[in-house]
DNA sequence: CGCATTGTATGAGTTAATGCATACACACAC
DNA sequence: GTGTGTGTATGCATTAACTCATACAATGCG
């Protein structure tokens, strides 16, 4: 039994605006990984318990842990959990544009005191807020 | 026939990550309008010219237009075309700092010609350990 | 009027997303 | 071994998203 209901499980919102169940799940744990909430070796919350919380189906969550795990993010483990991936960050690019402009923008972010996850969430909300 | 083919059009996007096409789409203009890329009062591209530069069916350009009208942000007018609502700027938001850094992240995005949410997804992307 | 442009509409068909229920397989603790 | 927790899997039903094709309706121009 758990002692301490994962924090992070209490922040899971789902958003009503078209986008899939599975892919806002993804993103808010892709993003919670990349901040560093959630630690590289750490356990993430049950599949159960995402699927109780957000009261959505167990396969929804799986459908969401799946693409994570295809991209290495994390690690599913039968009758043990899911894990963060502990792999050294495998993604160093920065040739293309688009990518320094996303740079540029964590680095204001970073200086600033925001979580750069939370800067790109609030580019999404804005260009969806009419 | 337009002498110009909206600028605009050639920087419209489709990522492919599980996101609706129509979400894609609506995104991106509301982004432009909220911006002021896209002037209050002037013309859109057609749903035709839309569907054709992305290659979709007009349906479903269709549907990310009737969303963006059924907000107030466009009107469609049969026969002439859709045109951004000239109504008093509904989208009055930039308390927090952190709202201003996006709509300046935003603001370079677009001037850029890239789509704001491709931006926001770059940053995730880059700050995800994995 | 005739015609091109543009938004509006419909129907058929395919694929994906979601929910609900019911299991099975593996790990670990007792 | 037993039991509980966890990931894995299947089947069925429903709804939404998307494509393709074909049209209709209104506007505006010559």
């Amino acid at each position: 039994m758990h002692t301490h209901t994962h924090d992070f499980l209490t922040q899971l919102t789902l958003r009503d605006d078209g986008v899939p169940i599975y892919v806002q799940i993804r993103e808010q744990f892709l993003a919670a990984i990349a901040t560093g909430a959630l630690a590289r070796g750490s356990q993430l919350p049950t599949m159960r318990e995402v699927a109780v919380a957000l009261k959505v189906d167990l396969n929804t969550v799986r459908h969401a842990y799946e693409e994570m795990e295809r991209r290495g993010a994390i690690d599913l483990v039968r009758g043990r959990g899911s894990f963060v991936a502990n792999h050294p960050s495998p993604a160093p690019i920065d040739a293309d544009p688009l990518d320094r402009m996303a740079l540029a923008a964590i680095a204001r972010s970073l200086e600033a005191g925001f979580a750069p996850a939370e800067l790109a969430h609030r580019i999404l909300r804005l260009c969806k807020g009419v």
